[in-house]
RNA sequence: GCCCCCAUCGUCUAGCGGCCCAGGACGUCGCCCUUUCAAGGCGGUAGCACGGGUUCGAAUCCCGUUGGGGGCACCA
């Protein structure tokens, strides 16, 4: 055991994403390889985005994942509530101490006036807050609470270089006056993230956090925050970070919620294992081995440091992604494969014949839901009928006489898979002269529907005699 | 525009000064297996962004250039 305390701190709006979920991998494998606590806590201070079932997504996200937590908004722990909405009075009274210690001032200021004041000297309007506000008079003050302004609450930032070790990138250093004065509570007083994040992180005793690159520039305003507390009897010390980097798409920009690479769900509906997927996401910016990159969930846990990420952005290969997953697939005990692609089939779908037919094609998909495509031949009953696209290919005329010699062998034969092959093999390759290919193109698409399928003649043997005579006629 | 980060095959990566005229995986191409599609086996392809240093020696260290990315809200 150790004390690392991580955290994995999402927001609820809309669907989990695949690099948030790569990131509550990567710390909870770090968490569990130093024997240390993950902590589970959800940021919903943004009640015009935040939602319910947003929320619901990201428990389900975790436990589909197979991420365990020690602390969380389900669980509880010594530190809850783990919902940054029922932490209000917290956030109040923190941002009242910062305020009377002078590390936070009251702004009036509107972004409007701070844009015009950048322009009227003729500085560049996107520069950010001025300080204006640093030092106002009290009768200042009392002239904007005349007019019924109302303040915000913004951190004092202190004239000198801010400077961390990163535990993935090393020395970061942001230069003195390029972070300008940050908004920690509303007008209207509810806290914003700048103040409920850190709070929070010092309150749930974190030392350790580790989230995504494009939160580094905010880092330099969190450190300078941590010291306040700490200043102040809040915190027990600044925590270390850890900037993960970036999963992007196309054109190297960060795979946007838009694009539907990013949807987490997406990938479970589509039959990937999670253990698959993990596998996946955690070579997204890291490698167990110089020369292997399939592992188990045990393994990485054994393997992984957040030391050890690499810093630069990595991009989201769907390819690689399903030969992953493949790998898995077949790696799965074949009883433990046939509970899973049962998910997948009709619901009505016999089990012995599934347990039957799982292990003619744990070697021939890479997903489960290829499962049904695969196997939906067996299922279907009358409703059944060959891939359009594949027929048109396979059954044409000259597949006639196929169709015809194998109804007479499918007729009379003993109905085995070794004595099927015999005697079709026998009728069609050595009676017609055929090419096997030619010859059994047409007899898998009458048969199972598609040019792809599992192996041909135990196909019919699953199938039966009769329904394998039916859809040969039919075919006909 | 300002601040910050990043830079090895098309992609993900190994490499943390000599083991590297750079290893693995995915992709791609070819061959083999096969009197069934698929699967499988084998092999090829392709990379240290550029320029300066430091060093006996650099993919590895330093500086610069170029390129890419992220952030600059009373969002998180």
């Amino acid at each position: 055991m150790s004390d690392l305390r991580l955290r994995f701190s999402p927001s609820p709006t809309g669907t989990p994403h695949v690099g948030l979920m790569r990131t509550a991998l990567y710390n909870w494998a770090h968490a569990r390889h130093h024997g240390g606590k993950l902590i589970f806590r959800i940021e919903d201070t943004d009640a015009a985005r935040d939602s319910a079932e947003s929320y619901q997504m990201l428990l389900d996200a975790m436990s589909w994942l197979g991420l365990d937590y020690d602390e969380g908004p389900d669980l509880g722990g010594p530190y809850g509530p783990y919902r940054q909405s029922e932490r209000g009075d917290i956030y109040r009274d923190v941002a009242a101490k910062l305020f009377e210690a002078g590390y936070a001032y009251e702004s009036y200021s509107t972004p409007e006036e701070i844009e015009a004041r950048h322009k009227a000297l003729g500085r560049d309007p996107k520069l950010g807050y001025d300080g204006f506000d640093r030092n106002l008079t009290a009768e200042q003050v009392a002239a904007f609470k005349a007019e019924g302004r109302e303040a915000v609450l913004r951190i004092r930032m202190p004239d000198e270089d801010i400077t961390w070790v990163d535990a993935v990138r090393g020395e970061v250093t942001f230069k003195s006056g390029s972070v300008p004065d940050y908004v920690i509570v509303r007008g209207n007083g509810q806290p914003l993230y700048t103040l409920t994040n850190p709070v929070d992180d010092a309150m749930m005793r974190i030392n350790l956090i580790s989230r995504g690159e494009d939160l580094l520039s905010s880092t330099p305003r969190q450190i300078v925050l941590f010291r306040a507390m700490v200043a102040l009897g809040i915190a027990e010390t600044v925590p270390d970070y850890a900037h993960l980097p970036l999963v992007t798409g196309e054109g190297n920009k960060k795979l946007s919620k838009r694009d539907p690479r990013s949807n987490f769900f997406a990938y479970r509906d589509a039959g990937y294992l999670p253990e698959g997927l993990a596998n996946y996401l955690a070579l997204l910016g890291w490698a167990i081995a110089p020369d292997r990159d399939i592992f188990t969930m045990a393994e990485l846990i054994s393997a992984f440091d957040l030391h050890n990420v690499n810093s630069s952005a990595a991009r989201f290969d769907e390819k690689k992604c399903e030969a992953i997953n493949a790998e898995h697939v077949r790696r799965l005990d074949p009883a433990d494969f046939a509970d899973r692609i049962r998910a997948f089939l009709p619901d009505g779908a016999d089990p012995d014949l599934v347990a039957a037919a799982a292990p003619l094609i744990q070697t021939r998909i890479t997903t489960l839901a290829q499962a049904r495509d695969m196997l939906g031949f067996l299922f279907s009953g009358d409703a059944f009928a060959p891939d359009e696209a594949h027929a048109a290919k396979v059954l044409t005329e000259a597949a006639r006489p196929v169709l015809e010699a194998a109804i007479g062998v499918v007729e009379k034969v003993e109905w085995t898979t070794p004595a099927l092959e015999e005697a079709l093999k026998a009728a069609l390759i050595d009676g017609l002269g055929l090419k096997p290919k030619v010859a059994f193109a047409p007899l898998r698409v009458a048969v199972t529907g598609r040019t792809v399928s599992p192996p041909l003649y135990e196909s019919m043997e699953l199938l039966g005699r009769e329904t394998t005579l039916e859809r040969l006629r039919k075919a006909l």
